[in-house]
DNA sequence: ATGAAAGCGCTAACAG
DNA sequence: CTGTTAGCGCTTTCAT
C-alpha cells in the first residue's frame, strides 16, 4: 500500500546506484553491466516503481502523446479513423489525447492551443476546413501536424485522404451510364474545400465528359445527417431526379429511407450512391452502394507519417506529403447492375 | 517566429517582476495589484506566453488530464459515451486520454498502467468486465475511477448506468402480453455480469412473473455483432420463437434484416426489441423499438462525478456511488402495439 | 502584494 | 560502465 510514490531515487538508493544508472536501465539507453541491471530491475519490481511521465516529459521535451482532433466522435466515419489513429499511436508507445471540435473552427483553435500547452508531440487533425486561422495556429506550432480526411485547399500541411474528385467522378459517370439525365449531388457544407473542390468537381467533370449540362438546382448543400437526406428527398422527386451521389452514408440512408416510405422502389425507380462505406450501408434494405474508403488505414497511416515526422525520419517534411489512399467502389443494391 | 518556447522566467524579466508574480497572475489565485497584473497580462500577451502543463504538472501534482479507457470508438455505443465525458471534461477544463482496449483485459490493465504514469488525474473506465486483475489496480492506483455504462459486480467503484435488469424485464413482460410464447434473449458474453447478473436475469424475472418456463435454448450468447444477428436467426426461427430481446442494435439490425431477408415479416410475424436506441434504430426498415438509454448523460454525468470526487467535493468517496439513470422504451415498428 | 528559493522526478551532458 | 550535476518550467511555502 505504497501511498506514497516511489520515485526514481528510492529506486536508487535502494539498489545502491545512481540514479542516472536507474534511469539507464529504465530507458534501456546506453549500457549497464547485466548484474546491475538485475539488481536494479529487481528493486523495481519490488518497490512497483512506476516512472513518472511529465517529470520525463519536463526533462526531455517529449510527451509520447499527441493530440487528435476530431469533429465528432460519434461520427462513425471519424471514429473509424480515429481508431486507426489509435492504433498506430499505441504501437509507437504514444498516447493520444483526444479533443471534440464540433467542426467549429472557434473550438478548434482553443483545441489546438491546449493540445500545445500540453506539449504534446505532434497533431492529428480531422476537420472540414482548414481556415486561414488554422492554417496560421499550424505554422506558430512547432510541432508536426498531420491531417486525416481532411484536406487543405493550400496544401500547407501534410495529409492522407483518397482522391476524392475522382471517386464522385467515377461514380456520377456510372449513374450516367445507367442513363440517367437528371442526377443530384447531395453534400455537406459547399463552402469547405472537400466539398466544392474536390467532390463537386468530380460530379461537374463527369456531367461535361458525358455532354450534360450542369443543372445547379441538382446540388443539395445538407448538413450530412439523416434527418437532413429524409428532409431533401421530397424536393429531390419534385424534380424529377432519378438518382443522386451522396457524400455521407446516414444522409443517403435518410434519402434512401424517404424513398421506400414513399414507395419509390430504390434502385429500380431511384439510384443512390454514398461515400464513406461505414456499417450502416449494409444494414438498410436496400444496402447501399457505395464509394470505399480504407477508413482505418486512413487514420493509421496518417499516424505513421506523423510519427515519421516526429522522429525526423522524413527528409524533407515540406516537401510534397500528400498520400492518396486507394479507393473503390462496391456496387450493393441501391445501384442497378 | 519565437522558435524557442517562452517561459515564465522570460515574462517575468521582461515585466520587471519575480516569475512567482506571474504565477500568481496566470492562475489567478492570491492577489495582484491590478497595475501590475495588467502590465504582466501585457507582457504575456505580446510575447505570445503559453504555459507550459507539463512543468506545471510536474510541480503542481495535477495534470488536468484524466484518462479513458473504451472497448472501441467506433462502436456507436461507447463513442456516445465518449462524447458526453469530453463535453463535461472539456467544461471543468480537463482533457482526455482516450485508449481503446478492445475489452480485453490484458490490454485494459496495460493502458491503466501508462494511464497512471502519465499522471492521470482520474479515470473513466468502460468495459465488459472488471476482473479482479482489473479491480486489484484500481484499487492500487491512487487516483479517483469511475465506471460509464459498465458494471462491476462487486460494487467496489463508482459507476453510472441504467438499470439493466428492470429494463430488460420491461420489455419481456411487453412481449410477454403480446402474446408471444418462445422469446428469444439475445446478448454478448454471458461472463459478463452485465449480460448475466444483469439482463438474463430481468429475462428471467419476466418469464417467472408470467409462468412461463425458461429454456435455455432460447438464450443466444453472440458477439453483438450485425453479423451474428444474421447468422443465429435461421435458429431463431426453426425454434419457432415468436419474438426477442436483444442486447445491442447492430445485432438487432442482422437479425431485423435477416426475417425481413427471408420474407418473415417484422412486427407480425417475429417482433425485436433491442437496448440501445443509436443511430441504427432509425435506418433500419421497419425501424427498431428499443429501450433508451441517455447514452450522452451515461457520459456526462459519469465525467462530473469524478470531477466531484478529484476534487474532494464528496464526504465518502467509498459509499454508496452507483448512480443509476432513467430509461425508457420506444416502441417503433419492429413490436407490435 | 511580491520576491527568493526550494523542489517536483527525471534526463542528459560531462567526467572518470 | 557508472556517478555527479545541472537543469526542464512551473508551483509553493516562507519571508518581507
Amino acid at each position: 500500500m505504497n501511498k506514497q510514490n516511489v520515485t526514481i531515487y528510492d529506486v536508487a538508493r535502494e539498489s545502491g546506484v545512481s540514479m542516472a544508472t536507474v534511469s539507464r536501465v529504465v530507458n534501456g539507453t546506453s549500457n549497464v553491466r547485466p548484474s546491475t541491471k538485475k539488481k536494479v530491475m529487481d528493486v523495481i519490481e519490488k518497490l512497483n516503481y512506476r516512472p513518472n511521465e511529465v517529470a520525463r516529459g519536463l526533462a526531455s521535451k517529449k510527451t509520447t502523446t499527441v493530440g487528435v482532433i476530431i469533429p465528432d466522435v460519434t461520427n462513425n466515419y471519424f471514429a473509424s479513423l480515429a481508431r486507426g489513429i489509435d492504433d498506430i499511436a499505441a504501437m509507437y508507445k504514444y498516447n493520444i489525447i483526444l479533443a471534440n471540435s464540433d467542426g467549429k473552427e472557434k473550438k478548434e483553435l482553443k483545441v489546438i492551443n491546449t493540445l500545445l500547452s500540453k506539449q504534446v508531440d505532434g497533431i492529428i487533425f480531422m476537420g472540414n476546413e482548414i481556415t486561414p486561422a488554422i492554417r496560421k495556429s499550424f505554422k506558430d506550432a512547432n510541432v508536426p501536424i498531420v491531417l486525416a480526411g481532411s484536406v487543405d485547399s493550400k496544401k500547407t500541411v501534410p495529409s492522407v485522404n483518397i482522391n476524392y474528385k475522382n471517386a464522385i467522378e467515377n461514380v456520377t459517370s456510372e449513374l450516367i451510364n445507367h442513363h440517367n439525365k437528371k442526377i443530384a449531388f447531395v453534400s455537406g457544407d459547399l463552402r469547405h474545400s472537400i466539398n466544392a473542390d474536390h467532390r463537386l468537381k468530380g460530379y461537374c467533370d463527369a456531367l461535361s465528359k458525358h455532354d450534360i449540362q450542369y443543372n445547379q438546382n441538382y446540388v443539395f448543400e445538407t448538413n450530412e445527417s439523416y434527418k437532413d437526406g429524409y428532409e431533401i428527398s421530397q424536393n429531390i422527386v419534385d424534380q424529377k431526379i432519378s438518382a443522386a451521389v451522396v457524400t455521407d452514408d446516414s444522409l443517403a440512408a435518410g434519402i434512401l429511407n424517404w424513398m421506400t416510405d414513399h414507395n419509390i422502389s430504390v434502385p429500380d425507380d431511384f439510384e443512390i450512391i454514398t461515400s464513406n462505406d461505414t456499417q450502416i450501408t449494409e444494414m438498410t434494405r436496400p444496402k447501399m452502394s457505395s464509394i470505399t474508403q480504407p477508413l482505418y488505414d486512413i487514420g493509421a497511416v496518417a499516424m505513421r507519417l506523423l510519427t515519421k515526422i516526429m522522429n525526423g525520419d522524413i527528409e524533407d517534411k515540406y516537401k510534397e506529403n500528400d498520400v492518396l489512399l486507394q479507393y473503390g467502389v462496391i456496387n450493393r443494391e441501391s445501384t442497378r447492375k
